[in-house]
DNA sequence: CCCTGATTCGC
DNA sequence: GCGAATCAGG
């Protein structure tokens, strides 16, 4: 692959917009993170102005004053989102195939609050004969979770939401995934059920 | 260990 | 000009 005028137009979009090297290698697609970075400083545009930087790496300048219209949340390189990045989250993660259905209540206190103006919340699939040690295992998890947004998924984080994408309430459950799959190990257990886990299970 | 960007240097 | 290897760091 060679930098051609749209790859070199996007690497820069994407850089301006504070996107990782890596992740601006993966959409580019051909080229490794470093052949990234060795082109953005040959371009001359290692200083990403115009757009908050920090994703990961550092770059903590002065914040100096302004009071952001966000309020705590988290400092994450969120691009444009001057708007409450909350429940879209949910609709991109694809982490859906399975039935998520966080019904462990201990970890949130406010659980039962509002529902902002969204939708209903879509149906529940019904979620389930998850074996009570599995859900037992979950909620003990969850209490550790790191608690990640959208953006700081990568994959090898469990992408298991946890609570309610139309709340502030929300966010990915973010342990070590297991090797292959989405989610961490207590999570690939309510996950991935067996055709007939607790029906008959005699023991 | 995961990840980040920065630099170097042979090609 | 390019980018793998390497470095420096969170």
């Amino acid at each position: 692959m060679s930098w051609t005028d749209e790859r070199v137009e996007l690497l820069k979009k994407m850089w301006s917009e504070g996107q990782s090297a890596s992740q601006i290698a993966k959409e580019l697609g051909g080229v490794t993170r470093n052949a990234v970075i060795g082109k953005v400083h040959r371009l001359g545009l290692s200083n990403r102005t115009g757009a908050e930087a920090g994703a990961a790496g550092e770059a903590e300048a002065a914040p100096a004053a302004a009071a952001p219209a966000a309020p705590a949340a988290s400092k994450p390189a969120a691009p444009s989102t001057p708007e409450q990045p909350v429940a879209p989250a949910a609709a991109t993660a694809e982490a859906a195939e399975p039935a998520p259905e966080t019904k462990a209540a201990p970890v949130s206190p406010a659980r039962n609050k509002i529902v902002p103006a969204g939708q209903p919340l879509p149906p529940q699939p019904s979620a389930n004969e998850i074996s009570p040690e599995a859900l037992a295992k979950v909620s003990e998890v969850e209490k550790k979770s790191k608690k990640l947004t959208l953006m700081e998924l990568t994959e090898r984080t469990c992408k298991w939401p946890v609570g309610d994408p139309a709340t502030e309430d929300f966010w990915f459950c973010g342990l070590p995934a297991q090797q292959g799959k989405p989610y961490c190990e207590a999570h690939v257990g309510v996950a991935f059920q067996p055709m007939s886990s607790r029906r008959d299970r005699r023991r």
